[in-house]
RNA sequence: GCCGAAGUGGCGGAAUAGGCAGACGCGCACGACUCAAAAUCGUGUUCCCUCCGGGAAUGAGGGUUCGAUUCCCUCCUUCGGCACCA
C-alpha cells in the first residue's frame, strides 16, 4: 500500500475530501519516474544530433565494464556528472553524453571456466540488466549512440587501430622479460602491476617474471609530449601521477672501455647512463647486472665460480625479494677491469643485483663519494672512495662517514676542479652542464634522458578480447590481416579450460589460415588484446557507433571533438588516461585524427565508503545497492543525496540516515509546490527580499555547477527552500515575485532531480514541456543586491558589535557608525582609536 | 626514503584575492500535533567558566598582520602513488 507523505495527510484532515475537487497530490516518485523516462525516450528529447547553430559540448563519464549490477560507486560517478551535463544543456550548449559497455575482460571468461556459460551470453545478459539500471538514473544518455566493444562492429575497429599501428612502426614484437599473473593466466603491462608487492591490477596476485616473446605498444615514443599537459585542465594530483610514472631523468651517457681481450673493440665498449657526469671523476668500480650478456666474457677463470653461482642465486630471487630496498647489498667481482674514460683509471667490474638489466643499459658507473648505494657496497667490499665533490667552503677532506649528495665543488676531477655543482638536475646544474660539453666535445659520451616508463604490453592469452589481427607465416614471418578480411571473429565454439592457455590456441580450425603474402599455409596470433586499447577510443566509438567504412565518421569528429569534460575514477590515472593519450597521440602521426588532447577537461569524483568507513565490497557484505534505495527514495533523491553528501572529488562514508534529509528536502520541494491550501496571499507582499534570495541563490548555483561543487549546489537549494517557505507564510504565492522564484527554483532544481522537476514544471506549474530544454536563467544582478549590510566591528581583532549601514554607505560612513556604537565606546575605553579599518565593507576593525 | 592529497563540532561537510569559524544536512534534546507511535512542524545544539556576561577553539608549535581555517617556517597524523631508476 502507498503511503502518503503525512503532510498532505495533514491537508486532507483539514480539507473535508467532499470539498475540494479530488486530485491525486501524493509525492510518488516510483510512479512518476518510470513515467517521465518512458516519454523523454519516446519523444528521443535526449538526442545529440550535430547542429553547427550551436556551439557543443561533448560530456564523457567513464563506461561500465558489465558485471551484471550497478553498483553506489557508478550512480556516484555517473549523476552528478548528468547533472553536470544537463546544466551544460540549459546554458545553451548542444550536448552529447554518451554510454555504453567495456565489455571484453575476464570476469566473465572466469566465470566462463567455473559454470560453463558463454562470456558473449553472460556479457549480453549482464548489459541488458545494467542498461535498465542505467535508465534508472533519469540520466540524459544518448542511447542512440551506446557502444558495446565486445560487438564485432566495434572490435572489427579495434582491430584496425592495431593494424596501424603496426604499419607505423608503433606496433611490435619482442622477446622479453615480462610481467606474468599465475591466477589470470595471462602476461600484464607494466601499468597493470600494482605497489610494492607487484600484484595483478585486477587480481591481488603477485605477479612473476617470464620469458616469453610479446606485442608491445610503443608508448616511450610518446614519453616527453605525454609529460606535457598545458593544453590540458587535469586534476594536479593525475599530471604528477602521470609524470612520476614515466619518471624522466637527465643526465649523460658516457662510454667505458673494458679491457679484454675476449672482445671486439666495438663489443668493448660499455655506455652507462648517470644523472651525475659531475662525478665522473670519482667513479671508482663498475657494476653490471647479473644478466648483462658481457658478464661471461669478462669474467676471468679465477672468478669464474664465483660468478655463476651468483647469477644463478640472482636468477632465483623473485622480483620483490630482488627489489627490497632494504635489502643488504650483495655483489661478485667478475675479475674483469675498464678504463674511466674521463682519467684514464683502471676500475674493477664488479656484478650486483641492486643494477637492473631492465632500466638504463644493466651497467652502472659507482661513484661511492656520492652515492648511497654505491657507497654501502664500496664500504662491504673494501672498494675505494675518492671525493669529488666537496662542500663549499670545506678545506680538507675528512674520512667519508656516508655518500655526500649536497651541493659544492668539484674536486680532484682534473679540468673541472673548482667549478660549482648544485642540487639542480641536468643543465639547470652548472657542473653537470659543464661536464656534458665537455664529453661532447671528447667524444666520449653526450647528454641523454632515461625514462621509468615502460612500452604497453598488450598481448593477454585469453579468449574474451579483441584479436590480435596477425598472421604468421613460416616464410614471411608476420604480417596483418589484409583490411578488407576485418575483423577477424572471435570464434564462439571453443573450451573452458583452466589450463593457462587461450582457449583460441586449443580451437582444433580457427588458428589455421593462409598467408596474406604467399597464400601458404600460416597461422594466426592466438593472444588476444588488452582491454585498455578496447578503452583508448570508446569515446571516438560513439561519434557514430558500428560504422562499416571508418572507425568513426569524420563530421561528427570534427563537431563534437575533442571530449570538453571526462569524469571518473582516479584509479586510471597511470592506466586509461595515459594509454588513451598515447592514443590519439599515435592517432594524430598517423593522420587519423587532428589535435593533440583527447581529453580537455578532467575531474575525478572520490570514493562512497561503506558506514563503517571500510571499502565497500561484496565479501564484506556492507554494499550499498542503488537498485533498493531507488526503490525506497527514488532516483531524485539518490542523485541528490550522491551530491550532497560529500566534497564529490573526495568521497566519503555512507550515511543511511543522512539521505533521509535530503529525502525530506525533495519531500518539502513537492509539498511547497503541491499544496492545494497554500497560506492567503497579501496583496502589500513586497518580493524585494524573495528575489534577492533567488537571485543570489542562483548566482552561487551557477558557478558551483561549472566548478563541480555538488554539495554547495544542494545546500543552497536547501536554504532557499527554507526561504521560500518562510516568503509563503508572509503572503508571498501569487505575487510576481513569488512566481518568478518557483520558475527559478525548479530550473536550478532540474539537472539535479530531473523527474520532480518535470513533474512540478509541467503539471504543477503547466509550463511547457520540457523543463530540460528550458535555457538557464540570468541572474539579475539589480535584484541579488543588498541594499542595507551588517557589518560586524572588531576592537583589538575581537568582534564586539554589529552595526547596520546602507549598502552604498562611504568608508567615512561607516567608520562613524562604527564609533557611534555605545558598544564599541564601551571597549574603547575613553581611547582614541589608533587605526580604523572598514575591511571590504565586510568587517570593521578598531584598532586602540 | 621520494612525490602528492588531506587534517575544522558527536558525524558528513561550509567558509580561503586574509575579514563574523561551524552554512546546509545528519544525529541528539525539548516542545507542538496525536489516545499513542511514526511522519510533520517549531526551538535549541563547538567546548569551557563564576552562564543577561566572558573566555578558548579549525592536527601541534612558531611567524607575518589591525585581523590567519586561509600566507610563511618547523613538526605530527592519515590516505594515495613510486621506490636499489644509476
Amino acid at each position: 500500500m502507498e503511503k502518503k507523505p503525512a503532510a498532505i495527510q495533514a491537508v486532507a484532515k483539514t480539507q473535508p475530501a467532499e470539498s475540494k475537487p479530488k486530485r491525486d497530490i501524493s509525492f510518488n516518485p516510483q510512479e512518476m519516474e518510470p513515467r517521465w523516462q518512458a516519454k523523454w525516450e519516446a519523444d528521443k528529447l535526449y538526442r545529440a544530433v550535430i547542429d553547427p547553430s550551436r556551439p557543443k559540448h561533448y560530456a564523457l563519464t567513464m563506461l561500465p565494464y558489465p558485471s551484471g549490477d550497478l553498483h553506489i560507486g557508478h550512480w556516484y560517478a555517473m549523476t552528478p556528472s548528468d547533472a553536470r551535463a544537463r546544466f551544460k544543456r540549459m546554458q545553451g550548449y548542444n550536448v552529447l553524453f554518451p554510454m555504453g559497455f567495456d565489455a571484453f575482460g575476464l570476469p566473465a571468461e572466469n566465470a566462463a571456466i567455473k559454470d560453463g556459460i558463454h562470456p558473449m551470453k553472460r556479457t549480453y545478459q549482464n548489459i541488458e540488466r545494467m542498461r535498465k539500471q542505467l535508465k534508472s538514473m533519469g540520466a540524459m544518455f544518448d542511447w542512440e549512440r551506446e557502444a558495446v566493444s565486445c560487438d564485432p562492429r566495434y572490435y572489427r575497429w579495434t582491430e584496425w587501430f592495431f593494424i596501424q599501428l603496426y604499419k607505423h612502426g608503433l606496433a611490435y614484437r619482442k622477446m622479453s622479460a615480462v610481467d606474468f599473473c599465475p591466477n589470470c593466466n595471462t602476461t600484464l603491462a607494466r601499468e597493470q602491476v600494482i605497489g610494492e608487492n607487484r600484484v595483478c591490477e585486477r587480481c591481488g596476485t603477485p605477479v612473476i617474471k617470464k620469458d616469453l616473446e610479446q606485442w608491445f605498444f610503443k608508448t616511450t615514443k610518446y614519453a616527453d609530449e605525454l609529460l606535457n599537459f598545458d593544453e590540458l585542465d587535469w586534476p594536479e594530483r593525475v599530471k604528477v601521477l602521470q609524470t612520476n610514472w614515466i619518471g624522466r631523468s637527465e643526465g649523460a651517457e658516457v662510454q667505458f672501455t673494458v679491457i679484454s681481450d675476449q672482445l671486439s673493440v666495438e663489443e668493448s665498449k660499455v655506455t652507462v647512463f648517470t644523472t651525475r657526469p659531475d662525478t665522473l671523476w670519482g667513479a671508482t668500480f663498475m657494476v653490471f647486472a647479473p644478466e648483462h650478456p658481457l658478464v661471461d666474457k669478462i669474467t676471468t677463470p679465477e672468478q669464474r665460480e664465483a660468478v655463476e653461482a651468483y647469477k644463478a642465486q640472482a636468477a632465483r630471487q623473485s622480483d620483490i625479494e630482488r627489489e627490497a630496498a632494504d635489502k643488504e647489498k650483495t655483489g661478485v667481482f667478475t675479475g674483469g677491469y675498464a678504463i674511466n674514460p674521463v682519467n684514464g683509471a683502471r676500475i674493477p667490474i664488479w656484478i650486483a643485483d641492486y643494477v637492473l638489466m631492465s632500466y638504463g643499459t644493466g651497467a652502472i658507473m659507482a661513484v661511492p663519494a656520492h652515492d648511497e648505494r654505491d657507497f654501502a657496497f664500496a664500504k662491504k667490499y673494501d672498494l675505494p672512495i675518492v671525493e669529488v665533490i666537496r662542500p663549499e667552503g670545506q678545506e680538507e677532506a675528512g674520512e667519508l662517514k656516508a655518500a655526500y649528495t649536497g651541493p659544492g665543488v668539484m674536486v680532484n676531477s682534473g679540468p673541472f676542479n673548482g667549478t660549482k655543482v648544485n642540487t639542480e638536475k641536468g643543465r639547470k646544474n652548472p657542473g653537470i652542464s659543464a661536464v656534458i660539453d665537455w664529453l661532447e666535445q671528447q667524444g666520449i659520451g653526450k647528454e641523454a634522458v632515461n625514462y621509468r616508463y615502460r612500452d604497453w604490453l598488450i598481448s593477454r592469452q585469453r579468449y574474451w578480447g579483441a584479436p590480435i589481427p596477425m598472421i604468421y607465416c613460416e616464410k614471411d614471418g608476420w604480417n596483418p590481416v589484409p583490411e578488407d578480411q576485418l575483423p577477424v571473429l572471435l570464434p564462439e565454439d571453443v573450451e573452458w579450460k583452466p589450463t593457462g592457455e587461450s582457449p583460441l590456441k586449443l580451437h582444433p580450425t580457427w588458428k589455421n589460415t593462409t598467408c596474406p603474402v604467399c597464400g601458404g599455409p600460416a597461422e594466426r596470433e592466438t593472444d588476444t588484446m588488452d582491454t585498455f586499447m578496447c578503452s583508448s577510443w570508446y569515446h571516438l566509438a560513439y561519434l557514430s557507433p558500428y560504422n562499416d567504412k571508418a572507425p568513426f565518421d569524420e563530421a561528427e569528429y570534427n563537431y563534437w571533438m575533442p571530449v570538453d569534460t571526462y569524469t571518473g575514477g582516479i584509479e586510471h590515472a597511470t592506466m586509461h588516461l595515459l594509454y588513451t593519450r598515447f592514443f590519439h597521440k599515435a592517432l594524430r602521426d598517423m593522420g587519423i585524427t587532428e589535435g593533440n588532447e583527447p581529453m580537455i577537461q578532467l575531474r575525478n569524483q572520490g570514493m562512497v565508503l561503506a558506514e563503517d568507513h571500510s571499502k565497500m565490497s561484496k565479501s564484506r557484505g556492507n554494499v550499498v545497492a542503488p537498485d533498493l534505495l531507488v526503490n525506497k527514495y527514488g532516483a531524485d533523491t539518490v542523485r541528490a543525496y550522491l551530491m550532497f553528501f560529500a566534497r564529490w572529488e573526495m568521497g566519503a562514508p555512507w550515511d543511511s540516515q543522512g539521505i533521509e534529509g535530503t529525502a525530506r528536502w525533495m519531500r518539502r520541494v513537492w509539498t511547497l509546490f503541491t499544496d492545494p491550501t497554500p497560506p492567503q496571499t497579501d496583496p502589500a507582499y513586497d518580493g524585494r527580499h524573495l528575489r534577492r534570495r533567488v537571485h543570489q541563490t542562483l548566482k552561487s548555483v551557477t558557478h558551483d555547477f561549472e566548478n563541480f561543487e555538488f554539495n554547495t549546489i544542494i545546500s543552497s537549494l536547501m536554504e532557499l527552500l527554507n526561504e521560500m517557505y518562510k516568503a509563503r507564510e508572509a503572503g508571498a504565492v501569487g505575487s510576481p515575485a513569488w512566481e518568478e522564484a518557483t520558475e527559478i527554483y525548479l530550473k536550478m532544481l532540474a539537472p539535479v532531480a530531473p523527474h520532480i522537476a518535470e513533474e512540478l514544471w509541467t503539471n504543477q506549474l503547466g509550463k511547457p514541456y520540457s523543463i530540460h530544454q528550458q535555457l538557464w536563467p540570468q541572474v539579475d544582478e539589480e535584484a541579488a543586491k543588498e541594499d542595507v549590510i551588517e557589518l560586524p566591528v572588531q576592537v583589538n581583532g575581537k568582534v564586539r558589535d554589529r552595526i547596520t549601514v546602507p549598502a552604498d554607505a562611504g568608508e567615512e560612513e561607516i567608520k562613524a557608525a562604527a564609533l557611534a556604537s555605545a558598544v564599541v565606546q564601551k571597549y574603547l575605553e575613553g581611547k582614541t582609536p589608533k587605526k580604523i579599518i572598514v575591511a571590504n565593507k565586510r568587517l570593521v576593525s578598531v584598532v586602540v
